[in-house]
DNA sequence: ATTAATTTTTAGACTAATCTAAATTTTATT
DNA sequence: AATAAAATTTAGATTAGTCTAAAAATTAAT
């Protein structure tokens, strides 16, 4: 049974907003995530039901099921490997990279995906620090945590960030943000908790809302 | 206005169908070209003729404006691109990479593709021997006849393909014939029009329907 | 130059995905 | 527990693209 594009973008933002598919997720989240209406969700997910990919009763929200998840996953790697694909090979930067990996992502070839991912080095991590799940769907997490969480004086490493907008992106790197960067946290401000921190040999404000779209190593 | 994936489809049937866009093409053959019936057709080109993509008069076929042709070559030059990137970067072979190269060609990105081209090294052939339009829809064209054109005795060089099916391109894998390869026509039977051939310092009789869809030049 | 065959177009219907507006159910509040 | 607010679903309409069957135009053949 075929699968429309449409369809696998439903079950790619059931994925997201589920937590990686393993939590309910109400009509009203996927209708702003899809930038549709709430009566259209309800369409598609009686559809998706009805295929077998989403568990569904009126009222209650809808989960993924294992076929639906395996589909969601699938599709995260696609656009992931894409996302690598133009960083390390068309040199964009990591802020020009999301728009063009939504379209890429659909792309139907099974040797084209193995052979790109043979062809990037079999890469484990996308240029915002997202794991890239392999060929069956097994996905490594490392452990990470908020910049927001690190304890004054501790050292880490940016691995990875929360927020993918443009505006997030582009902040990071007019201040010398990247993945692999230390960074130590020098002084917590309790009133608005901004975070001094050291990047390099330059010191650095930066507010509550930008720690916590942040994520690090401690090491 | 927005140009949908169907449209585009039928601007490059019509193109390719118009030798290039320059001649009118009838409903009937771009209903076969697009497998579709010929009362689409004639909805679609409508549509297309409103839009200002092409010429259309009733009962009298369909040809592509300039602003249609634009359309077509640029499509054209994504195919061909993402077909090289194929064959040099992911190692398909010559005869896997259409089924890819027609999903690929949508993908609306200026950046991707003019950083595609010059990973690629600014290829100006695919890897069927056509050529690659440049970013202005610029098109070079060889001079090449079929090899069912060469005088016997003359030597030439294998510079492209008419058909590129999949049964084509795998016989000619099979007889070690590809882009560049030098052959010989050493005797032409008039009962058949089949052509015996020295490629390599193997001999080969190939028929009629064979060497009327390989390209060659005279050398 | 009629008639026959073919091609093309029209008319009307269908599916996928969407929308608005109204109805229903659930959740929150008094 | 009753009512208000919010979320969700239904009903009915719309658009893009397609289809079948019938009508109209063109081309071919007698």
């Amino acid at each position: 049974m075929m699968i429309t594009l449409t369809e696998e973008n439903y079950i790619k933002a059931i994925y997201h907003l589920g937590k990686q598919g393993s939590t309910t997720v109400s009509t009203n989240a996927i209708a702003q995530e899809m930038d549709t209406k709430a009566s259209s969700v309800t369409d598609m997910v009686k559809k998706l039901s009805e295929k077998g990919y989403v568990d569904y009763k009126k009222y209650q929200g809808v989960s993924l099921t294992e076929s639906g998840k395996a589909i969601a996953i699938n599709v995260v790697r696609k656009h992931r490997l894409w996302e690598v694909f133009l960083v390390e090979k068309l040199n964009f930067s990591w802020d020009e990279i999301h728009e063009v990996a939504e379209q890429l992502e659909h792309i139907k070839s099974k040797k084209l995906i193995s052979q790109l991912d043979a062809f990037l080095g079999y890469p484990t991590h996308d240029p915002h620090g997202d794991p890239i799940p392999d060929e069956t769907g097994n996905i490594k997490k490392i452990d990470k945590i908020l910049l927001s969480e690190v304890k004054e004086g501790n050292d880490c490493i940016c691995v990875g960030v929360q927020d993918s907008s443009t505006e997030f992106l582009q902040y990071l790197d007019k201040n010398k943000i990247a993945l692999g960067v230390n960074l130590k946290v020098l002084q917590r401000e309790p009133f608005d908790n901004s975070i001094a921190i050291k990047i390099g040999d330059k010191e650095l404000v930066i507010s509550n809302l930008i720690a916590n779209n942040l994520y690090v190593k401690v090491s």
